[in-house]
DNA sequence: TATTGTTATACTCTATAACTATA
DNA sequence: TATAGTTATAGAGTATAACAATA
């Protein structure tokens, strides 16, 4: 049932940012990067190898969505949401914050009551 | 968090039935064939294409696993378990209920109050 | 003509291994 | 020598479209 859960939000998510031409993948790491923050730290955020986040960063400057911005450590390249990126991150924070599966689903006792489970869960 | 903890099910699920030699998805098709089943009601069961079926089909048959069997609509092919689908089948199922995730991180009126929030969330 | 399954093909997501630049 | 990111490549999982056999 989770798995089918999981496949089922995914669903919802992928078909509510469809307007925003955006893969889910993309849609994901935008949604991390609240602070620009350096590949490696993505990297382990969405639980992947490093050389993926190569593959998404570059889709994601296409677009112009991130910079690539290098600080002190001149091997580290930290990635910054541009304006455009800040927009489509808060876009999205709307789109599935009006339409989640969880939200339609569930009242606020069960959400709580949902988190905690998970939470434990993944402890 | 749901979408996280999937991944993780899955990955245990995975590692669990490793020693069974079975990718996932073969795992999964012999969990839903506790009856003969005709393929397209498979797939539905599944939530895939009909065409994906046939590939998974043709590598159980292989391993000796199901048999395709025709009924009276000659157009229908039932997929059936062997005795050794069977005895793999019940294999994953003891493997399962000793070592999944849920099982082994939350105790007994919490996975109740898990399964019924899924199920609302299924509805 | 509509339905079941098959074939051939292609796409998405992701990892592995070898590499480059910097430390 | 170790670390951050990159490149090239490969693999799993799955869908699409065109097709054959049967109804």
């Amino acid at each position: 049932m989770l798995v089918d859960i999981a496949a089922k939000a995914k669903e919802v998510f992928a078909a509510n940012i469809a307007p925003l031409g955006l893969p889910v993948p993309l849609a994901r790491a935008i949604v991390m990067l609240g602070q620009p923050a350096p590949m490696g730290a993505l990297a382990e955020q969405l639980d992947c190898d490093p050389s993926y986040i190569t593959g998404l960063a570059d889709q994601m400057e296409q677009r112009g969505l991130v910079e690539r911005v290098t600080g002190g450590d001149r091997r580290v390249k930290l990635l910054a949401l541009t304006p455009a990126g800040q927009q489509t991150r808060d876009q999205i924070a709307t789109i599935v914050a009006s339409t989640a599966l969880v939200q339609a689903k569930l009242g606020d006792s069960e959400r709580k009551a949902l988190a905690s489970l998970l939470e434990k869960l993944l402890s």
